[in-house]
DNA sequence: AAATATAATGAACAGTGTTTAAAAATCCAA
DNA sequence: TTGGATTTTTAAACACTGTTCATTATATTT
């Protein structure tokens, strides 16, 4: 079974070249300009090719989703270990913040881009990553309110609550709608909401 | 001068003709999806007469951009006589909302849409009504801070914050990442998030 | 009515995602 | 090693896209 085992192997590298390719492409021209053929051309293959491999362009889109909340993921797994449910809060949204803006086009295809967020509903086994980040916040919150650290009583109001604050602070720089402030300022902007919104939760 | 007047008006219902089909277009069928073929067709012209009142496909957005937040402030304005600051930030909020969730695809035009933002830059001297809105919201957390109605001390920090955290939660919303939440109860959770944060800002 | 100016058209260009029949490369058994 | 079966890659084709432009049709002015 060792021809079948390279096979595998070699579609497996295949998958990656074209993955790794169409990221690329993705993070720089963005979704809707990256075409099937300029990833083709990238990787020295013809159009057609790239369908033996996947079943399309969402496919593609799907797969690296997938990989981005599984990196941001290990991201937040660095900073579960804090004990004090407060401090670790404050930490994810560090990491959180820091992810988007270093990374708004992949930020914007987990969160924002539209077009293929149907064809992920129907391959929704395999996509458990998304909530599994989002429990990990759910989980830290729910902590702080047993702990009496923050001005909240329900855990999920305060996940979804903390989480679209976020959302929207960075979502709004990386789309661009914070033209009315001066440009330099914006991203220590930012930090200074994140900072604000951290004493506003704050008990006492 | 009544035949040049006439004609005059007539290039600007033609113009009015193309907005229409083009934003009826736009909010079914969304921004990319659209062709000027399609909005041809709908007017029953060929796609060469679109270009003939109009630069591009970004040209037609931006028009549609600029007119929905005169939409936008034009609501704004019913509630700026409410005497109280605290009060009127509340109905700003819930018009906003409303706005948000009410036409979907025109917001995501107006606080998302990413490629034509370029072109606006450009155009900059005709795009006043964003800015105004924010102005609006800004204004009115000033006087509440005056007041000393808010747990806030900088005005333009407090606009920012406060315009996130909603756009962060209609944002989500819209572009369908609360799958996690029970469907049916996604719309109460944001107005719910809504009354909370009013009260997380309420000053005492 | 003829000359001029304006507006609408449809074909053309270069691009898109996707499908498919044919060609090339690989594998396996004789 | 060779020949047949399988798999992989390819190029062409289909139906689209935004945009341009020479030609045609309409309307206005002389």
């Amino acid at each position: 079974m060792s021809i079948q085992a390279r096979k595998e192997r070699e579609k497996l590298e295949m998958r990656t070249l074209i993955l790794k390719a169409a990221k690329d492409l993705f993070l720089v021209d963005g979704f809707e300009k990256t075409s099937i053929r300029n990833i083709a051309e990238k990787i020295e293959y013809s159009p057609g090719t790239i369908y033996q491999y996947f079943d399309d362009k969402d496919d593609i889109f799907l797969t690296i989703h997938i990989q981005a909340f599984d990196r941001l993921m290990a991201l937040f797994n660095k900073v579960s270990d804090i004990a004090n449910p407060f401090e670790r809060l404050r930490e994810i949204g560090k990491i959180y913040v820091e992810f988007a803006l270093g990374n708004p086009e992949m930020y914007d295809l987990m969160f924002s881009m539209r077009a293929p967020m149907a064809s992920l509903q129907a391959k929704k086994e395999e996509w458990g990553c998304g909530f599994e980040a989002f429990d990990f916040l759910k989980q830290t919150l729910q902590e702080c309110i047993e702990q009496g650290l923050i001005r909240f009583q329900n855990t999920e109001l305060a996940t979804i609550s903390i989480w679209a604050h976020v959302h929207g602070l960075v979502s709004l720089y990386i789309h661009e709608r914070f033209q009315m402030l001066p440009p330099e300022q914006v991203s220590t902007i930012i930090h200074t909401c994140m900072d604000n919104m951290m004493e506003l939760i704050k008990k006492e």
